[in-house]
DNA sequence: GTCTATATGAAGATAGAC
DNA sequence: GTCTATCTTCATATAGAC
């Protein structure tokens, strides 16, 4: 313990992050200035950048870490089984992580046109195994004669759709609990890719 | 025929809303600066003041026409029959109907967050008739006992959710024509909505 | 690490000439 | 109906003091 001013590096730029991401998520990427996030945290707008080379980092932070946080989360939860049973798995998996982080999630969906072409890319990348991994499933589903679904590349599109559907309605503390959610769209998901 | 200036009232309109359109789709509302909507018309910035009164008027009006198309496309395919058959003319109008207008589609549901309140109250109540309709169908069908639903407002959400994520995907004269993309989908809803 | 001050540019919207 | 010119405000980002 010392300095009562300055040093801060390891709090501020955490308070920058969520600053930035409750913004983005509220207003919108373009909508939202430096100067905005910096009165949030606290501190003048030239203090940001000891955290951030610009606003564009910024963005793709965020939106790296939460599909780099999904990724690890679903190797996490990851279960061995029939295909149904991995099915399951994933659809509640989904549900949950997603209802847990709709500011992230709105932001990656929303903001991917803000992303330079490059930044863009390594987030379509990770989107794209998460994807794969439903896709892996369904494959299988079909294979075990469990499912039937004759694209399996589209069916794994229109569940995910339909899964993070959910976040633009779903509330904490609403009608549904997180588990009847889960139900019912498990439901649903199982019998539109049943055979 | 008469002035070859001034006096394009009926033409210059339009192609600001197209203008607008096509460029709020593509950057987003907070990021196109009313300059750019004129270059692209071929007038000065203050030349777009004589057809919209604001920049928000302009985002409102594609928002609520497209809505009043969509309302009004939906009334004329309207199908009579079982809720089976009234199921299945609700998802290929939707698929057909969400494919031909991407960027309309893409902004009512990207820009409603830059929507005043009055206004957002206003497209909200639209999108709200649709999304009745559809739940009217699945009530009728849960009636009948063809369709399992436990929550028919919930089932509305995703189906729509499942069917309007096309757009994500589908580009005219790629792999799956939308004959092909609409019987995937209708095979989809009908199991995932079925007793 | 944060501040104040500032460089530089662009935004929405309006006024008044033609 | 469109133009040029402008008002006013705000943006991102940097420089240099503390």
């Amino acid at each position: 313990m010392a300095r009562t001013t300055g040093s801060h590096s390891d709090i501020t730029g955490p308070r920058v992050r969520a600053a930035a991401l409750s913004l983005f998520a509220q207003h919108g990427f373009a909508a939202v200035s430096m100067r905005q996030i910096a009165k949030d945290v606290g501190v003048q707008a030239g203090a940001l950048y000891n955290y951030t080379p610009d606003k564009q980092s910024l963005l793709f932070d965020l939106m790296q870490t939460h599909m780099q946080e999904l990724l690890e989360a679903r190797a996490e939860a990851f279960e061995e089984g029939s295909a149904m049973a991995r099915l399951e798995a994933f659809t509640r998996f989904h549900i949950r992580f997603h209802s847990q982080r709709p500011e992230e999630v709105f932001i990656a969906y929303m903001e991917l046109r803000n992303l330079t072409p490059e930044n863009f890319a390594r987030i379509e990348g990770l989107r794209r195994r998460y994807e794969d991994e439903l896709e892996a499933i369904l494959q299988a589903g079909v294979g075990e004669g469990l499912f039937a679904v004759s694209d399996t590349k589209i069916a794994t599109l229109a569940v995910i759709a339909m899964l993070t559907g959910v976040n633009t309605w779903y509330r904490e503390g609403g009608r549904l609990s997180l588990d009847e959610v889960e139900r019912i769209y498990w439901d649903m998901v199982r019998k539109s890719v049943s055979a």
